[in-house]
DNA sequence: TGCATAATGTTGTCTAGGATACTAAAACTG
DNA sequence: CAGTTTTAGTATCCTAGACAACATTATGCA
C-alpha cells in the first residue's frame, strides 16, 4: 500500500519543486530576495520597460500575482513603474540602477543550487529530464489555457 | 539570451508542478477539496489515528502547515481530532465515516490528471522520470534537513 | 523529587499563487 | 460620434507553505 501513494507523480514533482524553492530561498536570503523575486528581476534585466501584462505572460503567472511581486520589489527599491506615455493604462517596469553586480551574484547562487540538486543525475539524464519537463510544461500550459477559456470558447 | 533563462531548471520544474496543481485543483473543485487536502485525506485513509507530527513528517510539510490544513478539513467535516488518552499533548486524527466512495472518485480523478500530463512521454520515459525525481527528492530532502539543523548540529 | 530539556500543537507573520470582480482607459463598431 | 467591448492593472478573498515564538505537557537527569 505504501507504494500506492508513494507513486503519485503529482506530489513527487510538487515535493521536488518545493524543496528546490526552499533551497533557493535559503541561499537568496542574505541578498534579501526570494527566488520568485529574483526571477522577475532576471527577466527585467533582459526586457527593460516591459509592461506588466506581458511580463506576467512571460513568467506565466497571473497579473495579480505579478502585481504584488512588483509591489514588494518596488518597496525594496529594486524596480520602478513608470506610466506609458501613449497608453495611460500601462505601466512600464524598469530595474533600478546599480543592481547588475548583485544580479550576477544571484545567478551564480541559483546555478549552484540547481547544480547541487542535479548532482545525483548524469549529464545525459539531466538533458533527458530537461527535455521531458519541457514537453510536459508545453502540454500542461496548453491544457490550462483551454480549460481557462473553456467557458467562452465553447459555451455549449 | 532567451536560452539562458529558459533553461533554469528550478523554474522549469516549478512551472510543471504549479501547472499540475492547478489542473488537479480544477478537477477536484466539484468535490470541494484542493489537491493538498485530498492528499492529507488519502494518507489518513491508510493511517487512521496518526498524530499530527507524524502525519506532517509523512507528508514532509511543517506542522503548522498541516495544522491549518486539518482546520479546514475539520470545518468541512472530513476529519476529526481526538485527544490521545496517554499523552495529553497529542491529537489523533481520523477520517470521518462515509467518505470512502468520494475518496475513490478522487483517486480516479487524480490518476487521469496525472495520465493526461504524462501523455507526452513514453512508458519508458515515465519510469525514468520517476526514478530521477525520486533520487532528487531524496537528495534535496537530506540537504534540507542538514541545513535546517545546521545551527544546532555544528555550532562552531 | 525538582528542575532542565524536549516534544506537541497552535498562533502570528511573511511570501506566493489562483480566482474573481472592479476601475480606468483604449479600441472597435455602428 | 456614441455605445459597446476589450484591455491593463488593482483589490479582495482564498489556499498553501515556511519560519519563529509560544503554552502545555512529558521526559530525563541530578
Amino acid at each position: 500500500m505504501e507504494e500506492d501513494y508513494e507513486k503519485n507523480f503529482g506530489f513527487l514533482i510538487h515535493d521536488v519543486a518545493r524543496l528546490m524553492r526552499t533551497a533557493y530561498d535559503r541561499r537568496m536570503k542574505p541578498l534579501g530576495l526570494t527566488r520568485s523575486q529574483w526571477w522577475v528581476i532576471n527577466y527585467l534585466f533582459f526586457h527593460p520597460g516591459i509592461n506588466q501584462t506581458n511580463l506576467a505572460k512571460l513568467l506565466d503567472i497571473e497579473r495579480a500575482t505579478l502585481g504584488r511581486l512588483l509591489d514588494r520589489l518596488e518597496n525594496k527599491k529594486w524596480i520602478c513603474r513608470r506610466p506609458d506615455q501613449e497608453d495611460r493604462r500601462v505601466n512600464r517596469v524598469y530595474l533600478l540602477d546599480g543592481k547588475a553586480p548583485t544580479l550576477q551574484t544571484m545567478r551564480h547562487e541559483a546555478k549552484s543550487t540547481v547544480d547541487d540538486s542535479l548532482s545525483c543525475l548524469s549529464a545525459r539524464e539531466q538533458s533527458q529530464l530537461f527535455d521531458m519537463l519541457h514537453r510536459m510544461r508545453a502540454e500542461l500550459s496548453l491544457a490550462n489555457d483551454n480549460n481557462g477559456a473553456k467557458e467562452k470558447e465553447a459555451p455549449e
